[in-house]
DNA sequence: ACATCACGTAACTTCAAGTATTACGTATGA
DNA sequence: TCATACGTAATACTTGAAGTTACGTGATGT
């Protein structure tokens, strides 16, 4: 499988777009992301659904941030793209006749849950505005020659 | 990306091996796990390597567990099969430009992270002794005419 | 000796799911 | 009315695990 990079392209468009004047167009968004606007607008119908963003087409139309960073989580954006799976590692059968192998199920399934249920709980600490501040303190410290 | 079930095979392999009274062969193997015995044979060579089991060739050989189970941990065979790749979700992009997906970057890390220690953590906790005793009771109270 | 057994490994194919691309339809607004 | 921008179906690409085929090597029993 290759990696799904849906949720950290989404968090990165969000903040982008909170920042933006207007609408971003998908074009727009997909040469932030280095992709392409079908996939742009193929993500961002799950956060249209969520009620995060608005669209709207013709001129001057494209994407809208209809939240403000404060009110939206990491994992708002997780369960807006669609809880993609998480692990990518698993059992080999999910319901085995072997009673040995149900039972190497059970030991994994636990500490996997232990580990979603960890990460759910980190997503759904951070907000985006949370993120933003991190990036207005790398801005503001970024290395540049226009410095005086 | 498909699943990864190396790790689930791997452990289930391991307890019939120590309930078994000889060597077990790859085709045995194949047969239990519903694969093929050069699978069998490509992800054993790591738990061999590792010093968990030894392989044989020739009449009655096969593939011999060297440890106890009270010994072995998941997280040893995690370890063994070359500690794949636990996420299915990650950065879009690893070293980016953009100090907005930088700072998105970070905070995702840091969750992953974290969901990542914890389930090292939970895998280092169970020894394979534990999942055969699991099995165990599984076995004795098991739904089966053979009783009286 | 030598046939058989079982592992060792290279090479290739299959499979799944995200990603990329093309194409066409629909709605909006200058 | 025509350019703009989203909506979506259809198709191809990519990546890594899994599956297969084929052949080589070493060990064992007759």
């Amino acid at each position: 499988m290759q990696l799904d990079g849906r949720l950290s392209r989404m968090l990165h468009l969000l903040i982008h777009m909170d920042r933006a004047e207007g609408p971003v167009t998908s074009a727009a968004a997909a040469d932030m992301l280095h992709t392409n606007p079908v996939v742009v607008r193929r993500t961002m119908a799950g956060l249209r659904d969520a009620g995060l963003v608005r669209s709207d087409k013709g001129h001057a139309g494209g994407w809208t941030l209809i939240k403000s960073l404060e009110e939206v989580t990491m994992l708002d954006v997780y369960k807006a793209v669609g809880e993609p799976r998480i692990f990518a590692i698993g059992l080999a059968d999910a319901a085995p006749h072997c009673l040995v192998e149900q039972a190497v199920n059970a030991s994994m399934t636990n500490a996997l849950r232990r580990a979603e249920t960890m990460l759910i709980a980190e997503m759904g600490d951070v907000t985006l505005a949370e993120i933003a501040k991190d990036f207005e303190s790398r801005f503001s410290s970024r290395p540049t020659n226009l410095k005086i």
